[in-house]
Parts: C-alpha cells; structure tokens; sequence
RNA sequence: GCUGGCGUAGCUCAGUGGAAGAGCAACUGCCUUGUAAGCAGUGGGUCGGGGGUUCAAGUCCUCCCGCCAGCGCCA
C-alpha cells in the first residue's frame, strides 16, 4: 500500500490522478505543511518525497542530524500556526526544464532528480504561503483545512527504497478529517501496544527471548501448549487428507544445496557449518531434502498423489535489523509439506489445499485474503506448463469460491503461486500461507520421476504448501488476534479452580482431581489469599473458567462458574462442566459455553 | 545490514559524576477469605558485556552484544 503509493506519487504527470479521495487529499496536504514547517525551523534541508499513505502521510528530508522527538513537538507547533495562517494551496504549471531549472536554483537536488526521470512534457507545483513543492495535487483549498494531525515517529529511511543511496530523515504522522477520528485513531494504536505478541508473551508466560540465540524462542510450558496444539490440529486434519507424515535432517551437505540452486541463490541466509572439512548447512527449507523420501522407492502413477507433510525445524540468517518477536525469526517450523502429483491431478490437489487453508482459518475465525501471483520475466519451464499450473490455481480458488486478487509476475521463478495473507485485528498485514506449483525446481533439479500407464518415466509435479506458514509466526499473529484470550481449546490453562478458604479446600481438590482425570488443563489455587485476588490473577493471565467452591457447592456437589468475561453461572454440577468443556475443546470452539448447554 | 533510540531487581520504571531506589511479583507471618488487588515484615542487583577518563562512573568516552522503530531484505 505504502509503497504503491510513494510510486504514483514519484510517476508525476501533471493530471489529477493522485487518489483524489477527502482523506488521502487532506493527508498529502498535512504533509506539505508539514514540510513547509520544517523548512522554516531548518531552513537548510533538502526535499524528497511526501505522499500520503494508509492512516497518514510521510515526508522524507535530507538533514544531517536526525530529527529529535523535540524536534517534531516544534514542528507540529509551526504547523499549528502555519494551519491557523490559512495559506490557500495555489497551481502553478511548468514546463519541465522550467521547473528544472526553478527547482536546481532553490538548491533542491531530489526534486531535479525526480524531474529528470520523468517524460511528461508538463508538471505542477503547488504552493502555500513561502512554500512550494512539485506535485501533482490535488490538495485541500488552503492550510486552514489542515486541523487535526499528530506527528508520530521519525527515522531513517533510503532514497527511493534503494540501501545505496543516501539516508534520508522520514517523519510520519497520522491526519483526520475530524477530531474524533483523529483519537480514536491514537487509541488504536495504543491498544496495539497491549495486545503486542511479545508484552502479551512475557505477561502469560508463552515464550521468551534470550540474547544467547537472536531470532529463536525458547517456548515455555504454557506457550508450548499452543504449539502442540497446532500440531495435533494439523495432524488430524492432514491425516484426514491422505498425508503421511516425513521428517528430514536439519543439517545438510552442501552438494544437496548446490543441486537444488539454494547455494547459488540464497546462501545469504544460510547458516554454514564445516564438520571433517565437509561443509554443511543448518535448511532454511525442508524442499530439498524431502526430495530424497520421493527418490527412496521408484514411484508409480497409482503412487500419486504423494503427499509428504513435514513439521520442519528451519534457520534462515536473517539480517540483525529484521527480526521482530516471534514475526520474524531465525528459527522456527514450518507446518509444510510437498504433494507430488501427475499433472492432470494438480486441480484437484489445489483444490484440496485451499479447502484445507479455509477450514483451518475458519476454526481461529480469521479471514484471510488471496493472491495469486503469476509468471515472472524470467521463468523456468515453458509457456504451455505455466498456463496450465495458472489455470489450475485459478480454478482452484473459484471451486472454493474465494475471492482473490492477481499479482502478475509475482510468482516463483520455478512455478505460480497462491500467498495467503490475514489481517490482524489491528489491521496488520502477514503473509501466513503459501500454495506453489512448482514444475521445475524440484521435478527437473532432483531428476523425479513416475512410471506412468504407458510404461514410460514422466515428470511430477510438485506443490509446495504451508497452512500455518510457521508455527511462530502463526501463533504471534494469534496471540494478537485474540488479544492473548486463547479459546479454550488452546488456553493453556483451561480452568483454575478457587475454593472459597481452606475449609473448602479439599472438595476443591476433588473437583480438580476430577477435571484433571477428564484430562483438562486445570489448576488448583488454593493460596491463602482473598477470592478476589486470585479472581483478579486469573483474569489476568485470561483463564477461560474459573471454578469458585465454597460451602454451598460442596454440599450440591456443584461449582460456582466464572468466565473470564466476567458472566456467572451458579451452581453447576461437575458431571455438566466436564461434560461441557469435553464438548467444547473437541469442537475446537471459538466461544465459551460451559454451563450454558 | 543502515539510521536513530534504548538496555538499572522476575515485571514496569525512577535515579545527569559523590551511600543503587519505588510499585507490583516472590518469600514469611497475621487474617479464614463468596467473584478483578486485606495487612505487616523479609529477601532480592556484575546497573547488558569489555576497555578507558576521573580522587570517585548506573551517570562521561569507546568497542561489542541485544532490544525497539523505520528503511532495506524476505524462494
């Protein structure tokens, strides 16, 4: 979104083509008088781009000394005057070796660059009291419409995007049509900040970082919990599929990874290692080396479709600068798996693939979006293979009736692909799922091949498929979506039982000894603590139950049941609570409903 | 990787050159507890790591590590 947006706002044509929408014009506005703040508090810098983008607007400056956090606090105030002047925002066109020559004698070298690489034979600039900048427009009438803004943040960022250029100082900010738009928007983002994977990942105890391995988790008890549940979910539901269940050497020889042109291309982001002068690698993908399961019978076309699905622990050297929480990792496991198929099964497996992706997603209510990304320039194999592997996507996702979105010449060099991204409750973007045909990279590199009908070897195809993507990523996500309140199928802690005081103690006991038999994760807190408190501590790690007991329900042989969203339900008898949550975790539901059958 | 910011108790954070602190948590005791914090006491620190400046460093300088934001990268 961003970075389509910086694009049309550098394809300057002189029309009003920009998103002429209220918001994104008041937006690109805020950013010029934004500009035209800092210019007057540092008169020196030098202009770069500014567009408006999702929630906001950016401004990019050449400045020596990055801008402070007093800085911007004096720029909004500049901006404040600079809106209450209520500057008109005036047209003016150019021709381009006019505006050239205007802007090399203003000492503006990114705008002279921007000139030059543009054809259109005609430009506009727009200006507001002393400031003017080339834009295309269009803007709001005058500064005066420019009311309710914040500046946000400010840092580094590459002219043009390109990490051999110079860095530039980006500030952002966020600008709305009305006041109240405006808050809410901030309080958005700061409840982004309390539903944060890693505050909420320290808070409920799930995992944590340690400087001794950047970029892994060490998952703790209760966040492992999560994992093999997801685990369990994606066995069962690939067991029902007709997938066995592989596993592959993490650390691999070299010469698998020259074979598979992994060494050629993506080295970069391959831990190496050297054991008795040979030289391995820890798989940044389980791809190649399930190859090797393929290879170890000679496979018939009654064999296919082979559908090998792998828990694969990865290592990827990311970057230092990238990594962010369990999003972005050095480590972690991918829920993948390769089905090897004949090229007239391909529709069909797609087809299974998606329904897979849309009853997984569904389970955690998330609702993803799909994009099918096409040939690239360069590919390998031939036309004839990718239009076949393109249609078989397309129909695949009109058979599951799902709406979707092409990126041409996104696809993989090897084969076409479906990415399946979700949106957080905040609104966040990731990439999760994959589906990729690959006809080449595993088929021709790896020499596989089937004895079809007609007693010949002939090429699978092959489909490389993610449904969790990874099991981090994933449940980083998770976590945000559900705002750390994991349903109770996941909860790692399933119920918390509190008698009233110890007088209550040991029936307490029993109903735990009971639920623990039903095989649920339930804890006894029988500390000498008020109700309230432990109450209060349970609501806090977001245990889905609470089971109160004290005089009355140990003369009834019932509990007192407390959600964590705070409804009571009196006097429940343990056969019904077992009974209930047995139903409840089986169906994978996403609500609390024990006591309410 | 780049730019900037940050790193003090398990957590959240105060401490701008002169005796390492607070709240929560933990532990102990009192209270015997009815649906989101009862009261009191106790213990807890290589101030991220190395080197340097200084009579004196959590504080200043320097190198390294990690984290955060953005950029970039992302088969």
């Amino acid at each position: 979104m961003a970075e389509a947006e910086e694009e049309r706002h550098l394809k300057l044509t002189g029309e009003f083509d920009c998103d002429p929408s209220p918001l994104s014009t008041l937006r690109h506005s805020t950013s010029h008088v934004m500009a035209q703040a800092v210019k007057r508090l540092f008169p020196d810098v030098k202009l770069a781009i500014g567009p408006a983008i999702e929630d906001g607007f950016y401004y990019d400056f050449a400045k020596a000394e990055p801008f402070s956090a007093d800085d911007l606090g004096r720029i909004e105030e500049v901006m404040g005057e600079i809106a209450r002047a209520d500057h008109p925002f005036e047209r003016r066109e150019m021709d381009r070796p006019q505006a050239i020559r205007f802007f090399r004698e203003r000492g503006e070298p990114f705008k002279v660059e921007i000139l030059e690489a543009i054809d259109a034979p005609r430009v506009s600039l727009y200006q507001q009291g002393e400031f003017i900048d080339l834009c295309r427009g269009p803007h709001v009438p005058s500064t005066g419409h420019v009311r309710f803004f914040k500046l946000l943040a400010s840092s580094g960022a590459y002219w043009r995007g390109d990490e051999r250029n110079p860095m530039l100082q980006r500030i952002y900010g966020t600008a709305w049509l009305t006041r109240e738009e405006l808050d809410k928007h901030l309080w958005r983002l700061e409840e982004a900040k309390k539903r944060d994977h890693r505050k909420l990942g320290r808070e409920l105890d799930l995992f944590a970082f340690h400087d001794v391995s950047p970029g892994a988790p060490f998952w703790l008890p209760h966040g492992m919990v999560i994992v093999r549940e997801l685990e369990r979910f994606a066995r069962e539901a690939q067991d029902a599929r007709g997938y066995t269940e592989i596993s592959t050497p993490i650390l691999v020889n070299k010469k698998l990874w020259e074979q598979s042109g992994h060494w050629e291309h993506y080295s970069d982001n391959m831990f190496r290692l050297e054991v008795e002068e040979q030289l391995f690698s820890l798989k940044p993908m389980n791809c190649p080396p399930s190859t090797f399961v393929y290879r170890h019978a000679l496979r018939s076309y009654r064999d296919l479709p082979l559908r090998l699905s792998e828990m694969g622990r990865l290592h990827r050297n990311e970057r230092s600068g990238t990594l962010t929480g369990l999003v972005r990792v050095r480590q972690f496991t991918q829920d993948d798996a390769h089905i090897y198929c004949r090229p007239d099964q391909l529709q069909d497996e797609i087809t299974g693939v998606l329904e897979l992706v849309r009853e997984f997603y569904k389970t955690f209510n998330l609702e993803p979006s799909f994009r099918l990304a096409t040939r690239p320039p360069k590919a390998m194999g031939s036309p004839e293979q990718w239009d076949a592997a393109e249609r078989a996507l397309h129909e695949a996702l009109k058979a599951n009736g799902l709406a979707y979105e092409v990126k041409p010449g996104d696809g993989a060099f090897y084969g076409p692909k479906i990415d399946i991204h979700i949106e957080d409750a905040l609104g966040r973007d990731w990439q999760m799922a994959t589906v990729q045909v690959d006809l080449v990279m595993l088929p021709e590199r790896f020499q596989l091949e089937y004895i079809d009908a007609d007693g010949q070897p002939k090429r699978p195809v092959a489909i490389h498929r993610a449904i969790f993507g990874s099991f981090e990523r994933f449940i980083g996500v998770l976590t945000e979506h559900y705002a750390g309140a994991f349903p109770t199928w996941l909860a790692p802690v399933q119920a918390r039982v509190l008698p009233i005081s110890e007088k209550h103690a040991e029936y307490g006991r029993t109903v735990y000894e009971r639920l623990r038999a039903a095989r649920l994760r339930v804890e006894l807190d029988d500390r000498n603590e008020k109700l309230g408190y432990r109450i209060r501590e349970a609501q806090l790690k977001k245990v889905p139950y609470m089971l109160v007991v004290g005089e009355r329900e140990r003369a009834s042989g019932t509990v007192s049941l407390r959600h964590r969203t705070g409804d009571e339900l009196k006097d429940v008898s343990v056969e019904r609570v077992i009974a209930d949550f047995t139903r409840e975790i089986s169906a994978r539901a996403p609500d609390l409903t024990v006591g309410r059958s």
